[in-house]
DNA sequence: GTAAGTAGTATACAAAAGGATAGTGAAAAA
DNA sequence: TTTTTCACTATCCTTTTGTATACTACTTAC
């Protein structure tokens, strides 16, 4: 008798959840790592200088910083502006794509206020 | 004279920015990685098993899946049912919690979709 | 007897991410 | 004169993440 184990890779059905991965992890090798949405949060409350997202993203080193603003940079979700006063100042700002991401982080903190509230319950 | 540097430091506006980087941190340290996302994915499309989430995640090896499985068992996103038929069966399902997921999901996708368009062009 | 499917674990290793500390060089403030 | 600010870079180290390969133990199919 043997019935056959429908296979189910018949072109039709087969990735209809791979389709739907593959878009969430080219965002996720843009946005992952500890940092990046951090930072850009930062600078959604202003154009910022080095030091001033370092004080304002808890925790950051300057090497870390420095790293991730030149991947944000490379992926055009952050402009970095050198102002040749005296001293040099450099200002980091989101671009228009950046800002893109807004409504990602949005969402994101949503989930995670409730993440945290429902940790505080079950303590 | 020496105007006082507005040390900002007054609890009133200080860490309006800091407020919406914590949630997204909780955020994250739940859902950060390489696999976590993609793993729920493929568990919004229905239960699993072990062996059936590795052939749909791309790329993911037995070893990071057992890892990352538990991690989201232990955060309750995952529940892990066992099955005593012979062989024994492990079926994986999305709890109501990981459920929760859903609309950050469909956002990161969105914004995924986009930014793979943008790239296209870009070439 | 051999292979394949069930759900993983064990071991060893390489690569990436992150942390700690110190240093650069110029200028301004103490 | 020493410290501070500015925007970083350099070095070393640990932790995390990821890869590759092999193995367990049981059952059914060939």
């Amino acid at each position: 008798m043997a019935m056959e184990k429908t296979k189910e890779t018949h072109p039709h059905t087969l990735g209809e959840c791979t389709k739907s991965i593959l878009p969430v992890r080219d965002a996720l090798e843009v946005l992952s790592g500890k940092w990046k949405l951090p930072i850009i949060i930062s600078l959604m409350f202003g154009n910022k200088r080095f030091s001033q997202i370092a004080k304002e993203v808890p925790g950051i080193t300057d090497k870390m910083l420095s790293k991730e603003l030149r991947e944000l940079e490379s992926n055009d979700l952050v402009k970095r502006t050198v102002y040749d006063s005296i001293p040099v100042v450099v200002e980091y700002s989101l671009t228009e794509y950046g800002h893109s991401l807004e409504i990602v982080i949005k969402t994101l903190r949503d989930w995670g206020v409730a993440h945290r509230k429902r940790m505080m319950v079950a303590e």
